[in-house]
DNA sequence: TTGAAAGCGGTACCAC
DNA sequence: GTGGTACCGCTTTCAA
């Protein structure tokens, strides 16, 4: 079913049927309520080619994913954050459309989802320094709205998480119950989030004229592998930390292991805060009595971060838009006290 | 820059510059030199809109994505088999186009994607007895490939992976070792998967001639928390066993932590062979040394569903291709055998 | 308030 | 081999 055929059935023009289906104030309330039910009744809905042939808008969002999300950092972004984001997106009358590629040709894959007119504005994942991606959707004049922030840019619309906070708050918890020495086992220090993760560490303990000791502090990859290891190492000090701030589930994993081999009981002779993107792993609260646990909702950085470039494609012309999330202390019960 | 502008450049039609970019024999080898290096030159890209208008072939696989799928479950399906399917249908120029919705009113999301012309064809995921999602699919003349099977139903094309035998390997895995007590730790019984998994533990029992004990036989939600609940419960039993097979890494984590609190040291006094889908959480192999894996490749099934729809789509009226998948069995070092 | 017709950017048939 | 032109399904100007 066409426009044409509907208007056929109808015995009314094309023009007034369009005008009645998307609402314009001329067209007679009787005239309306025809079309409406004609459109209703055979299922009608307006070709989304042809529409966005005719207006120049296509009412897509484009994601683009750099294949290296195989890797673990961004695949909980993958999943919740698309999630979120879609969603969004659906709501307003727009369609996502997933453009994967190599991590080499990222800004090429931008540039050609502009010449072919498949989107109308695009979302940029962990953005690094001078990103590559930023200058050319500039170029472009695309509009785009950046997940996470370069260190230290800022003239460019972006949602971000208050990594700094996060873990400020997750440190002086552990500060608070007594600890002296918490380790800090965070991801690779090149990504932006890592360095601010680590900048709220050192800071907690600065406000508490606590030295910084580098010896517990770690910075790798975010998966079990490098916690378990981490965490042997750390016991194996001859001064070892009391408790730690952990920078994700996956890293978690293996501290827990690392501890439960060593004898060591979570809340009782060691504490950890863990912090997470991805509500998955928490959801059924199985990690809250172990664990306490600072986490934000990718989810919602996804549907924020949509909001953003709607309002962007709307007002292309508006001042950057920086939105940053706080990210919530959930407080179990047996993370305890330090050992005296 | 578009067709006209290009042709104009050129001095050339439109058509024949059209012929040139798209293959056609007729076109002199010198023209068509002339036009792609035009072309590139300018940048020039096809404006999928029009394209698709014209051809009436719009080139996009839809993936539809119930929200229920902030499920434990669907997530891997989410980020790695999106990941794969998509990464094939770019190879064949074709682009994903994600379309959430609700639970309920996921047929209609169907139906109105159809209907809008948006896409080429689509992929089901977790299907069920008697799929309202297929019956409408099949109605619409829309190319599907199912991902999974409803238990009986074989008159669609669908890809999935042999659960079954995965299961049969798994629980002949610890059978070889000596274990005679072998308890199960599945997901819920609705999940087709989840009674294969069930038919595989069992059929590989009465093999060997083992009586299936249904107490230590758990079905239910596939997370740590389960997994942790379940093994206590199973350490409690009069008789407990001495291994089990565990369907997925979030409930094994769960199982990990029971047996530590149990004193219990996994592949010495207790062995474990788990399956999961998602590589992510075994990418580094981390989980090897300690359980023995069976594992099938999310994204693998991902590139597999991609090509059959396409075939489908280039070829809609062949029998149905059913590709079945074989589950990757890893045997770990330190899972032992039975305790004498 | 309604309708005819000219695009939007391509493809493909038909004639040359 | 190449070019003219109708058409894909919709929006939008212009006239009535």
């Amino acid at each position: 079913m066409n426009l044409k055929q509907l208007s056929n059935i109808l015995g009314i023009s094309q023009t007034t049927v369009s005008r009645a289906l998307n609402g314009y104030p001329e067209v007679s309330e009787k005239t309306r309520a025809l079309v409406l039910a004609a459109a209703k009744k055979h299922n009608y809905m307006p070709n989304t080619k042809a529409q966005a042939l005719a207006t120049g808008k296509s009412k897509m969002i484009g994601f683009v994913l750099p294949l290296s999300s195989q890797h673990e950092i961004l695949n909980p972004i993958f999943g919740d954050f698309l999630a979120g984001a879609a969603q969004t997106y659906k709501q307003e009358g727009y369609d996502t459309n997933l453009a994967l590629t190599d991590n080499e040709t990222q800004a090429e894959t931008y540039r050609d989802m502009h010449a072919k007119g498949s989107v109308d504005g695009v979302i940029v994942q962990a953005p690094r320094e001078n990103d590559e991606r930023v200058a050319i959707l500039k170029e472009l004049g695309l509009p785009f709205v950046v997940h996470g922030r370069a260190t230290g840019s800022n003239d460019y619309h972006y949602v971000d998480v208050n990594n700094t906070h996060a873990f400020i708050n997750a440190t002086n918890f552990l500060l608070d119950l007594g600890h002296k020495r918490i380790a800090l086992i965070n991801g690779n220090e090149e990504l932006d989030f890592a360095i601010r993760r680590n900048h709220g560490y050192t800071q907690a303990l600065k406000d508490r004229d606590i030295d910084i000791d580098h010896s517990i502090m770690f910075n790798s990859e975010m998966t079990e592998h490098f916690g378990y290891e981490t965490t042997l190492k750390l016991l194996a000090l001859e001064n070892p930390p009391t408790a730690a701030v952990v920078s994700s589930y996956a890293l978690a994993i293996g501290v827990r292991r690392a501890l439960g081999e060593s004898g060591l009981r979570i809340g009782k002779d060691f504490s950890v805060v863990i912090h997470d993107d991805d509500l998955s792993y928490l959801r059924n609260g199985e990690a809250q009595p172990v664990f306490t646990a600072t986490r934000s909702s990718i989810r919602h950085a996804g549907q924020l971060c949509a909001k953003v470039l709607l309002d962007v494609i709307k007002n292309p012309s508006q001042p950057p838009q920086q939105v940053i999330l706080e990210a919530q202390l959930i407080v179990g019960s047996s993370t305890g006290p330090a050992p005296t």
